[in-house]
DNA sequence: AAACGAGGTTCATATAATGAACCAGTGGAC
DNA sequence: GTCCACTGGTTCATTATATGAACCTCGTTT
């Protein structure tokens, strides 16, 4: 491994709660020699990707990270923010792959992965704009969002099922929570025969969801296996999503998104 | 130099004006060789620091920037984050320094650093918050805001002067207008007696000026020369204390702020 | 076809990373 | 007070790793 990996991997034993660490945290957690350890930390700290605390000499993640993310989302366009992440789920799924960003309550488009492997699968057509309760990116969104968003989108026709009327509060309530605690939405055959799909949303900066992910499959290729594995896939791409556009999951979401072993790893 | 220091100088050659390069590019820019540099790209493009278009095969900033970026400003306090910064310009200028946030028309103190070597100098002493009008901070907040701001402060009678009345709002323009073309505001015994100060605003991730920094002497210290040689000092970290807050400054501030040789060394 | 420059790779060489042992300071425990 | 167990940090012979000239392979231009 590389002197420049091991360094940078300093850097990943960061996290929400263990902000902060002394030499010799960081050298339990990686196993290094202290040395080893102390001149990475400083050539870290040097560039500004670390800083010490003056006092407790304890180290924290520096403000040149800061820069650089300014400058990232300043200067690369969203869809280029998203399109790894969403190239590389596609492909393991094998299935199409959908961001959709929120304008006002219309799903638009942001990039989106289709992929060759399967004769039968669900291909993007561009069929307008879907009505948010008529989609699993729609509900997983209102899912994860204040309850007064929902009333307004109910107050909005144009978010109903094409052809019927408003939809049951009562009744969507109780799918909504269900969605929250099983931390995607699911889609069969609602919008369009034998295309199904699931849906997770995307998070900005302040935690609120302002976009979608979701993978949309033919209902043939199987049942709650085919859903509960696709699923899965997604979730376990949501924080890697929602961190590419810059945003940040919340704690809860995110403990239902990652399971604690895997979470352990992290 | 470190092999850690050599690949994270990569990062720094990505700027607003260039912000993804080729393999040659980045060669071309350090002088190092080809293969050293593919090396140290690959490095960070394996650890999320860099991505590579799938196209262009053109390097630029990745995704774990802004996830590090976001992990900092939601565990490091806000003043922990310009410590560094702020300590560092107060021993250079070796005055007193001060960062101030806005809350309404409220100047309220973040982090403020004091230095010891001269006989005479500013102490902070909590003089409670100064109205808006009174101090360069004010002023360098109200000078790089839009228009609007000005009017509203100006409604506002707790921004005036103490026991005056409201300001002059074309003398104010014309003040304000000549600080923004300068950079940097002052003020010269306008609150207390003996003391002057030198400020320039601190922006927000979206640009906006939301904080101010501001160096305070003794009016004996010295004329034109001395606050000269503030004001370059304060410009001159103008931006490492806005990114130091998770801010932007303005192309066109950051102009002024570094004159063209220094910017283009950085 | 030839020439160029792009991104990327190879492998002997040289340089820089490594780690055991070493200071020095701090906060208990007794 | 002394001792002990921790910190963070440094040194220097040893070794592993980074380096770079030469190489390959594409896609453009001439």
């Amino acid at each position: 491994m590389s002197t420049i990996s091991k360094a940078l991997q300093l850097l990943d034993l960061f996290s929400d709660s263990q902000p902060q660490m002394g030499l010799s945290d960081a050298q339990r957690l990686t196993g290094r020699d202290k040395a080893t350890v102390h001149r990475h930390l400083s050539a870290l700290e040097e560039a500004g990707y670390l800083e010490q605390d003056p006092s407790t000499r304890a180290y924290r993640l520096g403000p040149a990270l800061t820069r650089l993310a300014g400058m990232r989302a300043r200067t690369v366009p969203e869809v280029e923010m998203v399109r790894t992440v969403i190239d590389k789920l596609s492909r393991t799924a094998g299935e199409l792959v959908h961001v959709s960003r929120l304008q006002g309550f219309d799903l638009v488009d942001v990039y989106h992965a289709e992929q060759h492997d399967h004769p039968v699968r669900v291909s993007f057509d561009a069929y307008g704009l879907p009505p948010l309760f008529a989609t699993s990116s729609g509900k997983a969104y209102l899912a994860f969002s204040p309850g007064g968003v929902l009333d307004l989108a109910l107050a909005d026709p144009r978010t109903w099922l094409p052809g019927s009327d408003a939809p049951d509060k009562g009744t969507l309530l109780t799918e909504l929570e269900s969605i929250a605690k099983r931390g995607y939405a699911r889609n069969r055959d609602a919008l369009r025969l034998g295309v199904s799909s699931v849906a997770i949303p995307v998070f900005d900066a302040a935690a609120r969801a302002t976009a979608t992910c979701s993978i949309a499959y033919p209902t043939s290729r199987g049942g709650a296996a085919a859903e509960d594995h696709l699923a899965r896939l997604l979730m376990a791409h949501g924080r890697d999503i929602t961190e590419a556009m810059g945003g940040a999951v919340p704690p809860d979401v995110q403990s239902i998104w990652t399971p604690s072993r895997e979470r352990a790893a992290s």
